[in-house]
DNA sequence: GTATGTTTAAAACAATCGTTTGAACCAACC
DNA sequence: GGTTGGTTCAAACGATTGTTTTAAACATAC
């Protein structure tokens, strides 16, 4: 067809591409398994048999739209551990690494579908999906339960693992949830403030790993504990 | 209407009961789109067009999946936040308020099935469901929201909303996820002590709430950081 | 030129999806 | 008994799913 040549700009780049961009946006749209290969491949301008012969199958193409981003996104984590670790290594500064370059995705990206995307990976579900997930991000956390352990050594194991569970909580809701905030707060709050929002997460986050380790509240009694 | 009075099983119960309980497993286990009304079905030991007799729709039995078990669970906070309002209200206390009947599914219920599809509606796409979702605890939100705003009043509204949206990803992801803390902390941490996790959530994102307001740090000069 | 890798087109595949239908069952009531 | 109204059943509806196949173009390199 000659009407479609003029597409094949250098930005939207090749057939492997496309379906890469829309599949990425579609799946933050509408999830993985309600969004459809004639969807993307509709969406991309593409044959849909492109998607298999590129990757094989829809799961294929799933682990290669997470592949395209996690990569660089868990390369720039590491990056900037070094840096702080060299520095000193401040606890606000490894959350900094950790949280800062995931919330960053926004403005990287000239929309918010990349982020909804990886954030959406933490409550996924799917075994072959979590597995892929998990491997992607062994190294990472392996690196930074390091470093955030050595900051806080009073604190006992099973309080920090703990802590690091919630923090991974925090920042995956606000990866994936970029609307409800403004609703909560009455228009008040700006999810596009993303080096304020960030600051705010990591000052939220670094107050919760010094908090002192939990005790059942100085408080003599208590309604409904049974400790 | 007279009760049917022959079908003795008060466990299993009726059909109805039986399409809610498949339902909300199997929900939880695979997600709303990927899981089927014949999967419902065939695992209730019901005939399919009974889906449809009694709910209308798959929409709508989503719906109901939600509405048995968000109705019980808000009532239970507000009740808790009517006590400890009356009691000076701590804000430890608020948060246990919220927090606790959240994560105390997993004892209820005999199986975390329902924690766990309460914790994926935060990060469920669709309008649709998401409309249902925000309705349901429009109530609940306000509520906690003025009674968390009066507790730490020295801070700005905008960095409070923040807070509280961090608070609710960390609660929704310890809702969600219950293996992968086993994985993280190699088999130190316990998900199913459950008062237990209470506490560390509540000292967390309380520590969380009393954090200094976000400052850009104390030292002199920051990388990247643009006020 | 031939060869190789990529892309499109159109069609079909078997499977599964949500939904609908119409008859059958079964208690209760006149 | 007959009728009613609520409930369950097997079967089919049309649509969509991921996947595969066939063929013909297209580009680039040797």
């Amino acid at each position: 067809m000659a009407q479609i040549s003029s597409i094949g700009q250098a930005g939207t780049g090749d057939t492997k591409t496309r379906i890469l961009d829309s599949a990425e946006r579609l799946f933050a749209e509408h999830g993985f398994a309600a969004t459809s290969l004639r969807g993307i491949t509709a969406d991309a301008g593409v044959n849909l048999a492109a998607v298999h012969y590129h990757f094989g199958s829809k799961e294929g193409l799933v682990e290669a739209v997470f592949a395209r981003r996690v990569g660089p996104l868990n390369d720039e984590r590491l990056s900037l551990l070094d840096e702080c670790e060299a520095d000193g290594g401040r606890l606000e500064d490894i959350l900094r690494a950790l949280l800062g370059p995931a919330l960053r995705l926004t403005r990287e990206h000239s929309d918010d579908f990349v982020m909804r995307l990886l954030g959406r990976m933490f409550s996924e579900p799917g075994e072959r999906v979590q597995a892929i997930f998990t491997e992607q991000f062994r190294e990472v956390a392996l690196r930074f339960t390091t470093a955030l352990q050595a900051v806080v050594p009073e604190l006992p194991a099973q309080e920090f693992f703990w802590r690091m569970h919630f923090m991974i909580g925090a920042m995956a809701h606000t990866m994936v949830d970029t609307h409800r905030i403004q609703f909560l707060s009455r228009g008040l709050c700006d999810p596009t403030d993303v080096d304020g929002n960030i600051e705010r997460l990591v000052t939220f986050t670094a107050a919760g790993f010094r908090a002192q380790s939990s005790r059942p509240t100085p408080g003599p009694e208590r309604k409904g504990g049974n400790t």
